[in-house]
DNA sequence: CTCCTGGACTTAAAGGTTTTCGGAAACGTA
DNA sequence: TACGTTTCCGAAAACCTTTAAGTCCAGGAG
């Protein structure tokens, strides 16, 4: 805790110049001497001058701010996107307003007033699911951006996962390994992750020509899920030689109870998990080949849309952004390609 | 994306009074007759005025709005304390601005100084460990609140969770629970967390009079660790009945190589981990009898003090924060207590 | 010598809100 | 009527910065 703060008027008094002068020496405009730009800088420094951000944003009318407002406290998605958009941020003079909703749309209605109350130059709202939400750009004075989860109004600019594309390329991965009985464990199928994943993984298996081994297995998204559905299903398709999960969390608990139940993993069944949620998939033995949704990517690009929305090129629409397979040893065993 | 924002201005020339009066109004201030305070909330209400932040701010001085300096992209720590101070901001009409530095002092410096040019009302530090870390108060015109990660400056304001209590409590609940060869497994000793665990342990053991079975065993905070460290235990020691696990991850490994080595938990060997980081503690099985740290707490707790402080009321030192024992069945199955 | 050009600097306004202070009207009292 | 008091409202300053417009002066052209 220090001393007063410095302003525009201290820093042109000390140098003896008026405020104008300061103002131009600070900003590198063009009309200032040298010496007096030298002085102005000078004193400037001594005072440890720093302008004050809310004057120049009333002035400007822009605030270089903008708002993140995600739904899921837990941050297990929204956290990457986050950290993605705060990146593509940081890398310029942006700063990120956050705020968390908890799922309430009452509370949202509110932060968003906040924020607007703010002059923010733009929101990027972080969904808790891929499934759409209700748009809340109507009637806003500024741009917004949705991530991970779309919005429903197909005006809005959003950028998901490709969930599909990434579950065929999963599968088509599978598939190129030989493997022919091919099964799917997933989660709830109120997740429309859950329902592209299994599109994608049906697309390609029809692709190949390959029948599905079983019917998918839809449970909740939880290692105790993903064990039961492995006992369950090396009893009733016992000729299964691969898997496609819906998420690391069924993908870890698969391959537990295929260790426990005396088959390895890959030779007589490979694993694909989902998420590439590094404290499951690189601790399971073996680790898991698994998608990543490139989250953090996802989260810059929402973030430099948003800055080209600000200037006013927006491209509507839902964007999809392709996944990256992430293979491991739950495919493709060390010494073996 | 709509209209122009309304000034107050708008707002007074549509009620048909000064802005002077319609501020009067906005505000609940008295000397306004009830029927003109009427018609000024009317007129705003119809342009949907929004009182300009940036404005308010230059004139009083407050942004109501804080820093949250985060060191840990990753976010294990960082983000439920960032959840908790959200939380207690959000209550009132704070904001929080982000800013992750990634652990790069340079960039901490450039955020800090972004901050401060908006004119922040305070800033919270959240460390990425428990390990002291460098002071950023000097010479600060706004105060400053250091949280898990406490500053090295004692005349700072540090919020840290008691890790030497918490870790006493579980191995007095080992105790409580007739267990006597209690071995000790944990993260590097370069982390002080590691440090204050292991005190806190042995500290328990001491005041029973218990002997510590084995000696402590070092090595990263990861399943894998915690499998081969059950591994090389039983090995060595194979009469413990309980182990007191640096870290959920390398409880999680532990108990799995202990299940594979034909010992059940907790009948034979009791577990308890630390962090309650539930996809672990919740998912192994048995769920892990774990300490959770409160980050929740520490967070909120951390910027109710920033408010505390904001306000010239700031009590200095390192607070230590007690943690909680969960307790599930990896001590204590279901069915006995 | 006058006029113009252009460089270097200053004055003043603008941006939106809050707050102090003064003014005016209404009312009661002497 | 004169005056004091209360109640309500408006004018203007203040917060800090940027910028358009204006001032002043030296020097060059005519």
């Amino acid at each position: 805790m220090a001393v007063k703060r410095a302003t525009i008027n201290d820093v042109a008094s000390l140098a003896g110049v008026s405020i104008a002068t300061a103002s131009k020496a600070l900003n590198g405009r063009q009309d200032v001497r040298a010496a007096t730009r030298e002085r102005v800088l000078a004193a400037a420094a001594e005072l440890s001058f720093q302008p004050n951000a809310l004057a120049r944003g009333l002035l400007s009318g822009q605030t270089r701010t903008v708002g993140l407002l995600t739904s899921d406290s837990v941050g297990r998605f929204g956290i990457p996107v986050l950290l993605g958009a705060e990146d593509a941020f940081g890398a310029g003079e942006m700063a990120v307003l956050l705020c968390d909703a908890r799922g309430d749309a009452i509370r949202e209605q509110h932060h968003i007033r906040a924020l607007l109350s703010r002059r923010v130059d733009g929101l990027i709202v972080v969904g808790e699911s891929t499934d759409p939400r209700p748009s809340i750009s109507k009637d806003l004075p500024v741009p917004v951006v949705y991530a991970y989860g779309p919005s429903e109004d197909p005006a809005d600019v959003s950028f998901v996962p490709d969930d599909v594309g990434a579950a065929a390329t999963a599968v088509n991965h599978l598939l190129a390994l030989g493997r022919r009985r091919i099964a799917h464990v997933t989660g709830p199928g109120d997740y429309k992750a859950a329902r592209d994943r299994e599109e994608g993984f049906r697309q390609a298996l029809a692709e190949a020509g390959v029948a599905q081994a079983g019917r998918t297995l839809s449970g909740v998204w939880s290692q105790r899920w993903g064990r039961h559905a492995a006992e369950m299903l090396l009893m009733a398709e016992p000729e299964i030689d691969a898997v496609f999960c819906g998420s690391d969390q069924i993908a870890a608990g698969f391959v537990e109870a295929v260790r426990e139940r005396g088959r390895r993993v890959p030779d007589d069944v490979a694993v694909v998990g989902y998420d590439n949620w590094e404290v499951l998939s690189t601790e399971t033995r073996p680790a898991l080949t698994t998608v990543d949704m490139n989250l953090e990517v996802l989260g810059r690009t929402a973030a430099q849309h948003l800055f080209a929305a600000i200037d006013g090129k927006a491209t509507p629409g839902v964007h999809t952004l392709p996944c990256r397979l992430v293979i491991r040893d739950s495919t493709s065993p060390p010494g073996v390609s």
